[in-house]
DNA sequence: ACTTGAACCTCCAGTTACGTCAGGTATTAT
DNA sequence: ATAATACCTGACGTAACTGGAGGTTCAAGT
């Protein structure tokens, strides 16, 4: 082993980038101990530290913690090891961009939903950025329950197509807020109650609610429980009554058609 | 407001999916207080909490710490702090990202270096991590002190041509760790210093290594520090003899053209 | 009414990879 | 010789929890 210890802990900083608190820091833990001056007990750095941080960083860009680093950095076989764990390291990665990509989605798509748009509810906004974090779990549940064809008419949509839905959402949730209590008879209730409808189907397509209408009472709280409602329970309870009258003055009673969204 | 505490911190826990610790430690940090059974000291929660934890955990899937979502469900105007935040969520995010697809491609290239091939040495594995890392910041250089066109060359290969040249550089410095220290005039060395300069050039390509033969030194050593060496300092002192005395016996002197990896 | 086990409570410690003082010593430059 | 700079150790702070110890309360069965 040479000995030439030419750097300071300053200049050796300076040269590899790395702070001097973290080098005392992985001196402290035993990652990469320096030789000390035993006079002034200042730390010494040659060309072999230089080396050796070079692999610390290296496996640290790959996402090892620092106590992997010192094992793979003592056993010899860093190889075997590497090749080990790369996968599983790939894997890991691999479902961080996963997520990393979702959470993309839900910040753009709720910009653009701002966009523009004054005053949005923040209980929709919520919803939405829930709906987007669930699409996965929902889809499959939809999948398990109807058919494949159904999830992907209602899941794959355009993101122009995702958008206007969630701006009429908007529109329709503006209004239930605004006339929430009014009796269900009211003309501009039921023409809500008329305009909730079709967005719902539009929403979820018609093979869907078919599917829904088969389903268990018990089935269907499980699938909204996924789904995070912008309303209060108030409004909910409202809202359902208002429905349901709907439906039964026009003929086509179904408790379940409105939960689309 | 209603006062329907419904569930038990457990029930609330199974509900919800966040952990009891986590509910307590929310309620600990204010961020969702919850009413507490004066005799019993007990958690009680209800549907306005269902509420404000949906919020919660919305916000923090879009990345905002449990500061910044306090600060958030307070001030009342959500809205208008988040259309501000949002965009340089986005940032942070596409920064991430970013981050992580140079990590992924890192891994994805050592996985398959290693793949097939028994023994890599670990500093050659070591130096091509830390190159990927600093691609971007070598491309820069290189484009600052050549030209766009040298730098697009030199970096813009397509995998597999990354790949064979990858392998091409572990043939190398095995035979490099296998000959080192025998004297520069052996045929084989020689041999060695050849098949060398060939992978730089096909690694560099012919106008980067003209361009570099009118840097400075010191420019060069900038450079270099920058690209992990796989070679002790010992084997690198060799082969610089090796190539020097290549040269000079092929007549084309010039100190700098196997640096290139 | 009694017991037992599950659910709940509070308080404390630990986690990662450092950053940031504070108070003191060593080296270097003038 | 003195001042500025570099370095030292030791301690605390960070974010968002998790885990454990030791004690209390609740629900159910006997």
């Amino acid at each position: 082993m040479r000995n030439d210890l030419d750097f300071s802990i300053g200049k050796f900083s300076k040269k590899t980038g790395v702070s001097i608190r973290t080098l005392h820091y992985y001196d402290e833990i035993g990652l990469l101990k320096a030789q000390k001056d035993l006079s002034s007990g200042h730390r010494l750095y040659g060309e072999d530290h230089i080396v050796k941080l070079q692999k610390i960083l290296a496996l640290k860009f790959l996402g090892y913690n620092l106590e992997e680093i010192g094992l793979m950095l003592t056993n010899t076989s860093l190889n075997l090891n590497l090749q080990e764990t790369l996968i599983q390291q790939q894997k890991a990665f691999e479902k961080k961009k996963e997520h990393l990509d979702k959470v993309l989605k839900a910040i753009n798509q709720t910009i653009s939903l701002l966009d523009g748009q004054e005053d949005v509810p923040s209980e929709i906004l919520i919803s939405l950025i829930n709906n987007i974090q669930n699409e996965e779990d929902q889809r499959t549940w939809l999948e398990h329950f109807t058919s494949k064809e159904i999830a992907d008419k209602v899941y794959d949509k355009s993101d122009e197509e995702n958008l206007a839905l969630d701006r009429e959402f908007i529109d329709l949730s503006r209004e239930v807020k605004r006339l929430v209590g009014k009796p269900v008879h009211d003309p501009e209730v039921q023409e809500l109650a008329n305009k909730h409808l079709q967005a719902s189907l539009k929403y979820v397509g018609e093979e869907a609610i078919h599917a829904f209408g088969k389903l268990e009472d018990e089935e269907i709280e499980d699938f909204q429980s996924m789904m995070a409602s912008p309303y209060t329970e108030e409004e909910e309870k409202w809202l359902d009554q208002v429905i349901e009258y709907y439906m039964v003055q026009n003929g086509m009673y179904n408790r379940n058609l409105h939960n689309g969204k």
